[in-house]
DNA sequence: GTCTATAATCCGATAGAC
DNA sequence: GTCTATCGGATTATAGAC
């Protein structure tokens, strides 16, 4: 295929994979799915990944590292631009996940394909997670902590664990909450941010 | 098989597919791998269940049935010894669960497996819990309902979700928390219980 | 890099003997 | 209720032409 493609093959597999991925989970889809929906031939698959479990990974790294960086650079605009508020902080965690979880290619899936990979026991997945992006949780934390000295680091723990938790799921669209007939994706989403934001922000100061 | 087994072959099958649900999720579980850890023969599941999509149903229903039980039982008696409290009906949510969690009988694996339900977005498990123990959820709503009559309904969806989903986060043990070395499950999970209600009741009342 | 064709395996489900 | 045997189909992956 033509190089100067607008989309490579290569990149047109990963779209369509995240979304399969995200829609019917990775055991869920099969590579003929992928490549139909690509509209690539099925050996490119294995041409350009050399499995399906090396697909997996690249399509989870693709996002992974732009939602960590995003997060990270709005944490730190937070700190320098509100400091001592805790809100920002919060925000800087949720709305780099809304962001993905609106942007128009596949990211709209990513969302649940990060809480397929915490339910993944399987631990190689895990230990990948914590390895390359623990140390986004830890600043996150550490901020955290500045905003509010009074709280023991254990408890400070438990309570991101509650965030992560009620944020992929929501913006997973787990929940019983169904979107008003009217209201686009986009505005749903926010309004999901600003009341999880509220929300934990409370949890945290309880 | 002899009916008065301890463990009929239908039990085994239920007990090896929830095992192997929590651990690989639903359709990364062939029935050949179930009925291999069962010890039966693989013409049995459909025998019993007749489709591996209701195999799925019954593996619900068999601890669904007992908690949903359990906490609406927990939910009237908190509505009528705590009137207006909005603790006693978060606590009714979250121990049952936490109850089942630390059931040594294959509990444990069941918060994994509903942790999977979600993150796979499975249709048809989603109508059939919807239909099945949606009302459970509506019951607690109308509850909180009544103790904070000036939230609107939107907002009471939105953070019961939240809490829905920190729950199930944080009962399936996904999130960073790791128990102290010397601190038993039992208490884990208390602690785990405690830190949630009071992190929710405050979102709530926010 | 992209294709066709196919190998090798696994899947869920069922028929029919016992 | 439990078994063997098998059907029809889908899967990942690869070999080899272009």
């Amino acid at each position: 295929m033509a190089s100067h493609a607008p989309f490579s093959t290569k990149d047109r597999i990963l779209g369509a994979a995240e979304e399969l991925f995200a829609q019917h989970g990775f055991t869920g889809t099969s590579l003929r799915q992928v490549t139909s929906r690509a509209e690539v031939n099925i050996a490119a698959v294995n041409y350009h990944f050399g499995s399906k479990e090396n697909l997996v990974n690249e399509v989870f790294r693709r996002r992974m590292d732009e939602m960590s960086a995003q997060r990270l650079a709005e944490l730190e605009a937070a700190v320098a631009g509100h400091p001592g508020q805790l809100e920002p902080i919060l925000a800087a965690f949720v709305e780099p996940a809304l962001a993905l979880a609106q942007d128009r290619c596949g990211g709209a899936a990513f969302v649940r394909v990060i809480a397929r990979a915490y339910a993944e026991k399987n631990d190689s997945l895990r230990k990948f997670l914590s390895d390359h992006y623990g140390h986004v949780l830890r600043e996150f934390a550490k901020a955290i902590a500045k905003c509010l000295p009074d709280m023991s680091k254990e408890e400070l723990y438990w309570r991101l664990d509650f965030l992560a938790g009620a944020l992929t799921y929501a913006m997973a669209d787990f929940g019983l909450i169904k979107r008003p007939t009217g209201t686009g994706e986009k505005a749903h989403r926010e309004r999901a941010a600003r009341e999880l934001i509220r929300f934990s922000a409370a949890g945290f100061r309880s």
